[in-house]
DNA sequence: CTGTTAGCGCATTCAG
DNA sequence: CTGAATGCGCTAACAG
């Protein structure tokens, strides 16, 4: 069963082609007669749409590039499906790519995501560079920045108000009276990773701590490297009292090591993560975090992208919009 | 900076559009040097092929549809990576879709998908009917199902073996000395959930144990659900002695519910989950679990499904493969 | 209200 | 080795 055209239709209904995509397209300008005969037909004949040929003509593919660092982390996965659901609610399909936190791959996603005409982008930049990222707005192709921005360059974006998390965690493990408190750190070129750093550090400073160089590790954001790391750190005798973690994923890995090195959470060291990922209140010692709106992030980003490609855009400036994260309190600290 | 077209860059070159595609795609007749001449125009005008042009041209999209029961959940969100790796690292994108288990989004998803003109399908089908997938394959679409499969309808599929999953973790606990064990089931028209069922009343009656109806609860996917299940189950004095769940996902919950009902794992209730999701071995109590190849299904699903459309396909019959799950035992038992 | 014409950007005959 | 012509399936401008 070779695919059926508007052809085919228009010539079992007697009519012009244009007829047909007319009444197909709910365009005025169609008998409601003829329309219903076309519809019909369409109807018992399986007539399916190429959008392929609409997209050429139309010149837009009604499909967003998503090009996320790790779909298999819960992290992303989350943002991920309020990206899907949204988009698909605007009548819009999602191409997903993965770049393993690589901007090789970064770079090669965006090449093949223009090739293929996607109308706008949705990225979790890699951030190691961002020439092919300013490419894209050369070209006035829509673009949304998720989760990190960059301040070399002008652009729309969604991000969490790092900072402020990075602060919220920070004072809140001191007003528990903790002095010395470790930060694993995400790398530093991924936004978030120092705006959280700088939390951090504003937090130590209000409060008077000194802050101090060694306390800051990591610099990954690989849990399985992180665990490595942990286990040698406690042999260090750094005489932390509290963890803070990038994210909540680092923090399993860190609790792992740090269980298996016999210290108790939360009476040896008390442990903050970031995310709150749903498992983070599943844990048997349920997780401290900073709560960020994953799904609304997705959601967000999606709905500034597509307004724009619909030219809804109101003004010329990028539109920015930063979501207040919220410190949970579990058992953990 | 309106796209560049083939034209644009056969005029600057000084010939003619077929020799420009000629020189682009790697084919014969076209002389060294004129290539070369018209490769290095290329780089440095930025022209970007358009894929859209291509793919309805050539019949051809290289896109695959992945039609997902939830991309969140990071079951999925594994055999999700396996599929991006391969399907890229073969030259395919995909487009992602969420049907969050229900069968209208699955239905609506395989028609835009069709009217994209994807080269074909990977698909966890939420089973409630089977019509609109049979439709695919009438069409005579390329089509893999994952982790589950039909009885009523032969198609490729990759699975895992999910009686022999269900037996290995039913006779482990048996072994262990419990009689009486609790299974949560997913919903029964999932191949899975009810294979892994056969798998455990097999279990039972190769040891003599008698099946009993009332131990086996649950019939859902939803983590909140079992959640609350478990808290009204506790209080039925079913007298169960081990739990046998569906998923590790829904092990968290279950776990979750017997901790807070003061019931301590392993001693007062063994544990064992199904998937060995990432964070299983993270926990405190680390999850025995069915360990089941999440990334290895969507690969294999993945170079099945590009070989037949690729016309690589060895014979007429269906392409199944059933891969075997192993019983990781850790503390929850 | 309807049909004819043109063209989106490309790959592929077929002639030279 | 190269080019001119054709059409993938569709929508839009224009003419009736």
């Amino acid at each position: 069963m070779s695919d059926l055209t508007l052809r085919d239709i228009a010539k079992k209904a007697g009519v012009s082609i244009t007829t047909v995509s007319r009444a197909l397209n709910n365009k005025p300008d169609v008998s409601s007669k003829t329309k219903d005969k076309i519809l019909s037909i369409v109807k018992k004949s399986g007539y399916t749409p190429n959008l392929l040929a609409k997209s050429l003509r139309c010149q837009k593919s009604k499909t967003i590039g998503v090009v996320l660092a790790d779909i298999s982390n819960p992290f992303f996965a989350a943002i991920a499906k309020g990206i899907e659901d949204t988009a698909h609610k605007r009548g819009y399909s999602i191409i997903l790519v993965n770049t393993d936190e690589e901007y090789e791959k970064e770079k090669e996603a965006l090449r093949v995501l223009v090739e293929k005409r996607v109308d706008g982008f949705l990225i979790t930049p890699v951030q190691k560079e961002y020439k092919d990222i300013l490419r894209i707005k050369e070209r006035r192709i829509p673009l949304v920045l998720l989760a990190r921005h960059f301040d070399a360059i002008e652009t729309n974006s969604v991000v969490n108000d790092d900072e402020l998390g990075g602060f919220l965690a920070t004072e809140y493990l001191i007003q528990k009276g903790h002095k010395r408190i470790l930060y694993i750190s995400g790398p530093l070129y991924n936004s978030s990773a120092l705006e959280r750093l700088n939390g951090y550090k504003r937090a130590l400073k209000e409060h008077q701590i000194q802050f101090e160089e060694k306390l800051v590790r990591g610099y990954t954001a690989k849990m399985g490297k992180v665990y490595t790391l942990m286990k040698e750190i406690v042999k260090e005798k750094l005489n932390f009292t509290a963890i803070f973690t990038f994210s909540d994923f680092l923090a399993l890995g860190v609790m792992k090591a740090i269980r298996e090195e016999k210290l108790k959470i939360p009476d040896d060291v008390a442990v903050v993560g970031y995310d709150d990922i749903e498992f983070a209140s599943f844990l048997e010692t349920p997780l401290t975090t900073v709560h960020m709106r994953k799904y609304r992030l997705g959601m967000e980003g999606t709905n500034i992208l597509i307004d724009e490609i619909e030219g809804k855009k109101v003004g010329e400036k990028p539109n920015t919009l930063t979501i207040k994260p919220e410190l949970i309190v579990r058992k953990s600290t």
